[in-house]
DNA sequence: CCTGGAATGCAATAGTATATCAATGCACCA
DNA sequence: TGGTGCATTGATATACTATTGCATTCCAGG
């Protein structure tokens, strides 16, 4: 079984060309295996949720999904519907929230309940994940020193993703 | 000249009993002094709303501090008014914005245009500053690798001070 | 069945942030 | 001195984000 994944942890970015659509089917039957594991419920509206969420590789804020997810059923909606969703995700480590957007996505490495350092572009929105234990290491031991006893980390990094620093290089050039 | 210095980049907390108002005028004096050589203006309002942040050194709400300071104007003040302030301090470095607590906290080393690490208590709310270029340097050398261009660091650790760290021992001895 | 807890629906409201335009202040220069 | 232009502040409205509380439905286990 040869699996295409396009965010594993090394900070990649979703080519633009990539068959997507096995990028949301993945994550979908890895979600159901794992709440089927967890014995929780990924119910119709969670999966719902799960699957808008990973309908880009851009975070997406509560209210978009909301309006998604309106438009989906018919027009209505309310927010609790999706933040009780999105709570139940990300306690399943499935989406991450992005505290600099106030917004969420979806997370590839579900398994390990890792604390994932975001790689947010602020051209195109889109996000990366990277995963480097040695650096929450470090900033573990750093706190530690000073008395300092960690319990979740939030490491966002914004800036410009390979495609979109090729673009503004061209555009520089002009 | 000896300044007593609370926050100071190792990730130390204030401790509980300090100079606090010297902990205060400090910090005001040396934004002066910054905002002088830079050629921007430090106004009373941008100044009062300093104030207001380091009142103490947990990190406060843009509404919270409106209300301070409409409490000390006698009853007027619109949210605009301090987002504008905490813009112009924001990009001073005079303070940080929390990200994962929608707040704003002062911030000590005005001077290094550094990216901080900041420590939250969850149980006091109180913060403290790190500053680790080495894990910024291994973030950006990552983030470099994937073809990513970091611009801007995010890095917020919550967890326990010292002080509720040991509370919290007592009361698990119980 | 039927029962208890989980999940969802629904209405209201709380909390955070920005857009827009008018009025004022202040540095600079003629 | 007085004007000119930009930065700053005031004021109103509104957008965006998130939670509370309670009613209803669903569903696994007895």
């Amino acid at each position: 079984m040869t699996r295409q994944v396009v965010e594993d942890g090394s900070g990649r970015f979703a080519a633009n060309p990539h068959d997507h659509e096995s990028c949301v089917s993945d994550a979908l039957a890895r979600a159901e295996e794992l709440c089927q594991q967890r014995g929780v419920r990924l119910t119709d509206l969670r999966r719902q949720v799960l699957a808008l969420i990973w309908s880009g590789h851009r975070p997406l804020g509560a209210y978009d999904i909301l309006t998604k997810l309106a438009d989906e059923r018919g027009g209505k909606a309310q927010p609790p519907t999706v933040y009780r969703a999105l709570e139940f995700l990300q306690e399943q480590g499935l989406v991450h929230r992005v505290q600099s957007l106030n917004a969420f996505v979806g997370c590839n490495l579900p398994e390990e309940n890792h604390r994932g350092q975001l790689l947010l572009c602020r051209s195109c929105g889109e996000a990366a994940e990277l995963v480097d234990g040695a650096c929450f290491e470090a900033l573990e031991r750093r706190a530690a020193e000073a008395g300092f006893k960690v319990e979740s980390f939030v490491v966002e990094l914004s800036g410009l993703c390979p495609a979109c620093r090729t673009d503004g290089d061209e555009k520089g050039h002009a």
